[in-house]
DNA sequence: CTGAAAGCGCTTACAG
DNA sequence: CTGAAAGCGCTTACAG
């Protein structure tokens, strides 16, 4: 009934389970006569080790754990593909979870994945934890988690923490976005960002601001649309009331995929009278597809989930190695047509 | 250094192993006072109890395993999103895998999930294998599991191997849509799928095949297209051939998310001259978000993929409980302008 | 209500 | 080259 253990195969083959633990991890060791007599009674049994036998007696795991807001996001699904390729290729295994963006059920994935005694974790905080009092919490849980996290995409601080990294330059990328609108004649720019309290948002309107006054635009922070959250909800609110306004501006930057998508939303119900260019972040494969032009700050996700997970195992491979910190800059697209 | 075990608690409590584990498992039986006073340590030293350790103990599992062809397919990361909310819910874990509908990788994903000895399985096959010689062997890997698996999207038959499962009725679907497509004035509809051999192909080309018979329409098998595999690039590629033909059909159905992306693509890049209505699987979610009048047939993996999830744990609670298949009907949007 | 002991399926010094 | 034994961190009869 249960599966075949090590004990199994070694009285069927007669040799201690030493022996056959042997064959499993040190082959070179064992006489060719009793490795192969073994080899065949685990074929003919069908054996396969159990990962949580040898994790527990190694005091190792071969599991790693990811944690970002929501698995089906296109951004977030690249990016655990790009984790599950690193993982798969170094016989890891991938365990996900998701928060929702929520600090509750960040802490309990976080719980989760200490259950599991991960051999380390690509986390994507649900906020960025120095603005909340739950900050030393959840630094604590960091560190009872025992074992090195590598934080993408959302890159937050709280007090003398750190990890290693891989974030994308949205600052400069959103600098040049405007430099680039300036070029193109728009004088009057907004930002669609979130409301969320984080330094990748808070990035996104340094590198606005600082873009607008590099490029001698009027700084107008009437027209930094901040109010909500990261969703296709939240971007088409603020468009209509963007457009909706007495002083409409002729471009605009959206902030992650989700706000581009409310922006693309409203703006194609109003298509008529709705003509502000705009940039948004992230990809949009259907765009692509449907041949429209789409102006964007290509944000790799694949890339960075592999360039993470690269991270991650290098750091439990050799712990003591300095703390890195990866910058992605992801290019700018401009469609011009 | 390492983390804090079952052992620190009870050393430091005063009390043995087997209370820390009654209060772990079955407070009501344990003194309060004593309750009370190994729980503090527990907080005091943010005790987490190890999964693998009380997995191996208890010879259990609270982890379920999930292996389909891509996890970064918006179709399937919805599915697992729907897996992986359920098994939260339940205190179970989702460690994923997937196969990139090739055999091989197939046979290594079942394997590692055989390694992990997880509680059962949610499973996409990477193909139809009683095509293939490699069938038994597939069987085998199934069995030696030793855990439930129920299948998804891709229904399989391979001899007398039974489980659970959760499918769509794609062959009432496609008869569907053409009998919608016919009231509409088509008479020369085509069909778009993938040359895989597999059930859920088969089923689709039946239901084409049926429906445009029961429409008293002309079969022109030429006009069956299934040359290629489900990528977006097949879909591209069988629209150009299909578009070149001197007898094109005005309809065509394609029949899943990525061959519509090639159809779409292909169909605005000659908008012009390309006028072929079509009906697509699966939701476009920025179709709607564009406005553009998308009629398809809404597979909800989401919902598919709770489904799948709530079967598994009924079955791993009861795993005498008869053989349940479970065949989701998806709608039909037409959407008219 | 609690503890000592055996066991879950492995690995790894330590002897031989 | 191989085996006996202890240990990884838990749980669970079995006694008391």
């Amino acid at each position: 009934m249960g599966s075949v253990t090590i004990n199994d195969i070694s009285v069927e083959a007669g040799v201690s389970k030493a022996t056959v633990s042997r064959v499993l991890n040190n082959p070179s060791i064992v006489d060719p006569v009793t490795f192969d007599r073994v080899k065949q009674v685990m074929d003919k049994f069908h054996y396969v080790p159990s990962a949580a036998a040898r994790n527990l007696s190694k005091s190792t795991s071969s599991t790693i754990g990811a944690v970002v807001a929501d698995i089906s996001n296109p951004f977030l699904s690249e990016l655990l593909k790009g984790v599950l390729e690193e993982c798969t290729a170094r016989g890891y295994t991938m365990l996900c979870a998701d928060n929702g963006d929520d600090m509750k059920m960040d802490f309990r994935a976080l719980n989760t994945m200490r259950e599991q005694r991960v051999a380390g974790l690509i986390y994507a905080p649900a906020v960025d934890y120095k603005y909340y009092k739950k900050s030393k919490q959840l630094v604590q849980h960091i560190e009872d988690l025992n074992a090195p996290v590598v934080l993408v995409d959302r890159k937050v601080c709280w007090g003398d923490f750190t990890s290693d990294g891989v974030f994308f330059d949205d600052y400069n990328a959103i600098k040049y976005a405007i430099s680039a609108l300036r070029e193109r004649g728009h004088k009057r720019i907004a930002l669609i960002n979130s409301s969320e309290k984080n330094a990748i948002a808070e990035n996104r309107q340094k590198g606005y601001i600082d873009g607008i006054l590099e490029a001698d635009l009027d700084l107008d922070e009437s027209i930094i649309y901040s109010d909500g959250k990261y969703t296709v909800e939240s971007g088409y609110n603020q468009t209509k009331r963007m457009m909706m306004s007495s002083n409409p501006p002729t471009a605009v930057i959206t902030c992650n995929n989700l706000l581009s998508q409310g922006f693309i939303k409203a703006k194609y119900e109003n298509r008529e009278s709705c003509n502000i260019e705009f940039v948004g972040l992230d990809r949009l494969e259907m765009m692509e597809i449907l041949g429209i032009k789409y102006n964007h700050i290509e944000r790799d996700s694949l890339q960075m989930g592999k360039e993470a997970a690269k991270l991650l195992f290098s750091r439990i491979e050799n712990p003591s190695i300095p703390r890195q910190e990866k910058v992605l800059q992801p290019p700018l697209v401009f469609m011009t047509e």
